[in-house]
DNA sequence: AATTATAATTAGAATAATTCTTGATATCGC
DNA sequence: GCGATATCAAGAATTATTCTAATTATAATT
């Protein structure tokens, strides 16, 4: 009997169907690698990477994958200024910390408890369906 | 004695330089511009309106203004997802509400008091030098 | 005030990320 | 298995933005 990471899931455990989005083998490919790299990959870290078992895919076909996967709550898209777009497992509700030095971006959750309301002056009758938060900076050595 | 509106200074209001910036004809028009526009207009809408003034100025010209103006920390560049940057002219600290019904976008200050540390799980060592908090949704029909 | 140096502007070409188009394949429901 | 529908592939098209090279304007120096 072989263990299996839990983080990286084998073959047969990407189900079929997700979300009523159908699995196919191009989508299941893109998303464990989304899985697996947690580092944000672009649309094309994701089409270089997939090429090594799917060695005919386009770059089209990765990105009607990943579109696909957005638009079902699969995966998140995040941008950061006006670089490609990156793509991100993490459906944890969280921001980016984009640290400058080293160009590493780390996902910054929030502190339990917290409201936006109680924090930012929202137009009045606001219903926030969506939230982004970029920081940028460095990181101190210590 | 004519009044003037301070929202919007007349060109002799605009000084040579602000922040060791030669204020050149046209980088004063896409300023004045981003002044009067308070609706995070793109580069191409700054382009349009500022042709009445100057019909000879290039696209790439404005592009160069918008640059330059954000660099010196005199105006601020917003991107919202992958759409054409947009540019603001407000200064404060405050993120973007951007309302899906009717596209307009509304600056959210923050609350007073409120600081980042206390709402995110940041990295340890983490010194944010810029946020960008861009919120998504509807605004309720009271 | 003329001369040189530097910076800004212009027009159009180039770039890069993404989307679109079209025809080919695969999959689903019957 | 067969037609309907969805997905995929390849490359063309699009779009925002940047770059290039030539021109013009401004500043600094004599």
């Amino acid at each position: 009997m072989v263990t299996q990471n839990p983080e990286f899931p084998a073959e047969n455990e990407i189900p079929e169907e997700i979300s009523g989005l159908r699995m196919t083998r191009q989508r299941q490919e893109v998303y464990r690698i989304l899985m697996q790299e947690r580092n944000h990959p672009t649309a094309n870290d994701v089409f270089m990477r997939v090429k090594d078992r799917l060695p005919n895919i386009s770059l089209a076909t990765v990105y009607n994958c990943l579109e696909a996967l957005v638009q079902h709550g699969i995966i998140r898209q995040v941008n950061f200024e006006r670089e490609s777009s990156r793509y991100c497992s993490n459906l944890q509700e969280h921001g980016h910390f984009h640290d400058q030095t080293t160009g590493v971006i780390h996902d910054v959750g929030f502190k339990p408890g917290i409201n936006l309301a109680d924090v930012l002056e929202l137009p009045p009758g606001a219903l926030v369906e969506d939230i982004e938060i970029t920081l940028r900076g460095k990181i101190a050595v210590s």
